[in-house]
DNA sequence: TAAGCGACAACAGGGTGCTA
DNA sequence: TAGCACCCTGTTGTCGCTTA
């Protein structure tokens, strides 16, 4: 983000409708020292959310985007992704399933696609597998495991394939934060993924009945908490 | 033995109050 | 309106304990 040029942007849609920074400030619910602060380039030292609130005050529309690399950022977006997904499918044939992977599905109005779809023939079960490298959305994330849950018999039967029960596994990146974030709504977790990645690996090499649950797998490129030597913060400007 | 989790420490950065 | 100093909060890494 361009921080003076923010700034300057914001001192222009203040002025231009006569308010003083107090003024502002008090509309965007923040300091008047914020708003000097922000309006002099200090932008980037001020969270998304009050900058937002800062342009909402203006009745104008913050949208923040990271470019990198051209290309370069989505790759490795989902290179953490990829290697979560390799893994689930490379645990589910060992262990006797028939594994689709990214399988797009246009039911109705409903369209998308499951990250992973797994047939057990022998037990007639169908795993509809959701994989989050990271989880910045609790609800939103089962919501939409929800709905691929539902349709999943159906995209199953598109292609050939007979189940008589839906297992769910939600496949998380192993690491302190995921997991905080998952405990922080426990209860949500209780009740719509009960069981735990001891009870997932076990249904995963022996299914019986079905299961919804939550699998935390390490990313094979990831350094994990314990792992790491040492605190990561990035050194001070000197 | 690995998974899960609570507690704690360290740190960076956000926000405010005060004042020139 | 600008800038400084301070306090508070959130995040992350680590340790150690419990449980299956």
């Amino acid at each position: 983000m361009d921080s003076v040029r923010f700034g300057l942007s914001i001192r222009a849609l203040r002025r231009r409708l006569r308010w003083t920074q107090d003024t502002l400030a008090h509309r965007a619910r923040v300091s008047q020292s914020l708003i000097a602060r922000v309006e002099l380039g200090g932008a980037d030292r001020v969270t998304p959310a009050v900058l937002r609130r800062i342009c909402d005050a203006h009745g104008a529309r913050l949208t923040i985007r990271v470019d990198w690399h051209g290309e370069a950022l989505d790759r490795l977006l989902d290179a953490d992704h990829a290697s979560l997904v390799e893994r689930v499918v490379r645990e589910l044939q060992a262990n006797g399933w028939r594994c689709l992977v990214e399988v797009t599905f246009a039911i109705g109005r409903e369209r998308g696609s499951i990250d992973v779809l797994a047939l057990h023939e022998a037990t007639g079960t169908l795993l509809v597998v959701e994989v989050k490298s990271v989880i910045p959305d609790i609800q939103a994330t089962l919501a939409a495991l929800d709905r691929k849950v539902r349709l999943g018999p159906a995209i199953a039967r598109d292609r050939g394939w007979r189940s008589e029960r839906v297992a769910t596994i939600l496949v998380a990146a192993e690491g302190r934060t995921n997991r905080r974030r998952v405990q922080a709504v426990g209860a949500t977790f209780a009740t719509h993924l009960p069981a735990r990645s001891a009870e997932a690996r076990t249904f995963v090499e022996q299914p019986s009945g079905t299961i919804h649950g939550l699998w935390f797998l390490p990313i094979s490129t990831q350094t994990t908490g314990r792992h790491r030597v040492g605190r990561s913060h990035a050194p001070s400007p000197a």
